[in-house]
RNA sequence: GGCUGGAUGGCAGAGUGGUCAUGCAGCGGACUGCAAAUCCGUGUACGCCGGUUCGAUCCCGACUCCAGCCUCCA
């Protein structure tokens, strides 16, 4: 484990636009919160960037020797699933359930860890009921006449600091539909008057709902509590979600929130950000029937985490290429059980990589140069890879398991089985060791229309899955 | 319109004021029955125009183009 001294972390800090040294509040301790899914739908690529892009800043943290408390919250109420549980003839609960089951498989598949709390909205209505009063008390909260409780964004001095803009610039945007029961157009609900039908808590200020953004207030300061240390989330909730939990959160506590804000860069399709509302976006699920689970972590790692990541099958196809070199040179060379010494030139340059803002591409440039030295036949090197490539969580497979089932995760109907495959290397090794060529090669060729590729080596022949 | 980011070789994608990113693809060689894999070698890459500098892709300024946010979105 490392040291956490030495050189030191730093973190690129969305409200000041730097990158900083990283310093916890509490010494060898890290709280982080990161705003997870709105369970609806399955879950897309940009929602498995941020799901991978937190889970390597835990693991590094981790392997840096924080004690680290990650809590990724499940939003399990709003507007837009109440509307598809109308839509779906379905009940809420039965929704939110059958997506939350399908969030945690895709995250699994993905290697991503479970966070230490996954809490749910729906769990923290006292909590948030509870934040609004003292919003209230504070006079940064006003019930309007339509029955809704609002935040009074002009009455918080701070507003617009996370986002680098002024309440008059947003307001020049003239985007923000106008609602005659707000004071400040960009006014936002805190609770929300229940519409017959619609879920309700009973409420200081009457059957009701929360407002999105309180929930993430709520459940950061109850696990975390009222002043930690990173909060993440997709660039997009930037403002005004983030934003305005850092006026419900600051103005209810008269503390500092977070001291460390990171957003991770979109996943794009053709240049244009993948998104619900686009349309244009692509399933975890959807994606893994083509591709290796691994394969789409590696071509999230590939590129750093605040950078735009442009999706598409030529670009899954570069990263299972260059993932595959990574497991050959493992079954080339059968790693040597190493303990990882970070004063090892190689682990050096990759901790100094993860130490600059989370440089995972930089990071991966040192695997495949441990790569070359262990395909040179260094069984130190390939230890060093499958170490260096672990705290990543990248090539934990067995490699040769790897390459029979690299392409798609689930070995398709009509694919050939292993066994087939054997049988037919078997019947090419007899062809060859009488020298028929001919009929060796014939046997090659129908394997590789089926996507299979032959390695004749000094020790027999092996196969992987093109 | 306002505010953020960005523009790197065929593609993807890091980075740096003056010797290497890295991967994929390509080319040449080695190895192989032939391949594949692997190894060795191989590319006048840094949007445009000025400025600072002995020297700029990297610093400063203008310009062009792209993306994002300003409305739900990871």
């Amino acid at each position: 484990m490392l040291k956490q001294e030495a050189e030191g972390l730093h973190v690129y800090n969305t409200l000041t636009g730097q990158k900083e040294p990283f310093k916890p509040i509490t010494p060898g301790q890290v709280r982080m919160y990161v705003c997870g899914m709105t369970v609806y739908d399955y879950c897309h690529l940009g929602h498995a960037r941020v799901m991978v892009v937190f889970d390597v800043v835990t693991r590094w943290l981790r392997a840096r020797g924080y004690q680290v408390t990650y809590v990724r919250n499940i939003t399990d109420i709003d507007d837009k699933i109440i509307r598809r549980a109308a839509e779906n003839g379905e009940g809420i609960e039965a929704l939110t359930a059958r997506f939350i089951a399908a969030m945690e498989e895709d995250a699994a598949a993905l290697g991503v860890l479970k966070p230490d709390h996954e809490p749910r909205a729906t769990q923290y209505v006292p909590q948030m009921q509870e934040m609004i009063s003292r919003l209230e008390q504070n006079k940064l909260a006003y019930l309007a006449a339509d029955g809704d409780v609002n935040y009074s964004v002009r009455d918080f001095p701070g507003y617009g600091k996370l986002s680098g803009k002024s309440l008059d610039e947003l307001r020049a945007g003239e985007r923000v539909e106008v609602d005659s029961s707000k004071r400040d157009p960009l006014d936002f609900v805190l609770w929300k008057r229940s519409k017959p039908g619609e879920p309700s808590w009973d409420s200081p200020w009457g059957g009701g709902r929360p407002g999105w953004h309180i929930e993430c207030s709520a459940m950061s300061s109850t696990l975390l509590g009222e002043h930690f240390d990173i909060h993440g989330g997709g660039a997009d909730l930037q403002f005004p979600h983030h934003e305005n939990e850092i006026a419900q959160s600051e103005g209810a506590s008269g503390k500092p929130f977070v001291n460390y804000w990171m957003h991770n860069g979109f996943v794009r399709v053709a240049d244009e950000k993948m998104s619900k509302s686009l349309g244009n976006f692509f399933t975890v699920r959807e994606v893994l029937k083509k591709y290796d689970a691994e394969v789409v972590r590696f071509f999230i790692l590939r590129a750093h985490y605040r950078s735009p990541l442009n999706y598409s099958d030529a670009h899954l196809d570069d990263a299972k290429h260059a993932l595959t070199r990574l497991y050959t040179a493992l079954k080339n060379t059968p790693p040597a059980a190493v303990t990882l010494d970070w004063n090892e030139p190689h682990a050096r340059r990759f901790r100094a990589a993860m130490d600059d803002d989370f440089n995972t591409p930089e990071a991966c440039a040192v695997l495949f140069d441990l790569a070359a030295e262990a395909n040179r036949g260094d069984a130190r090197a390939a230890g060093l890879l499958k170490a260096l490539a672990g705290v990543l969580g990248l090539l934990t497979q067995d490699p040769v398991a790897f390459l029979h089932g690299a392409g798609a995760q689930q070995a398709g109907a009509g694919e050939l089985a292993a066994a087939d495959i054997e049988r037919r290397i078997a019947e090419r090794a007899a062809a060859r060791k009488r020298r028929d060529w001919k009929e060796s090669d014939r046997i090659r060729e129908e394997l590789a229309k089926q996507g299979i590729v032959l390695e004749d080596g000094p020790s027999g022949t092996t196969w992987r899955r093109n």
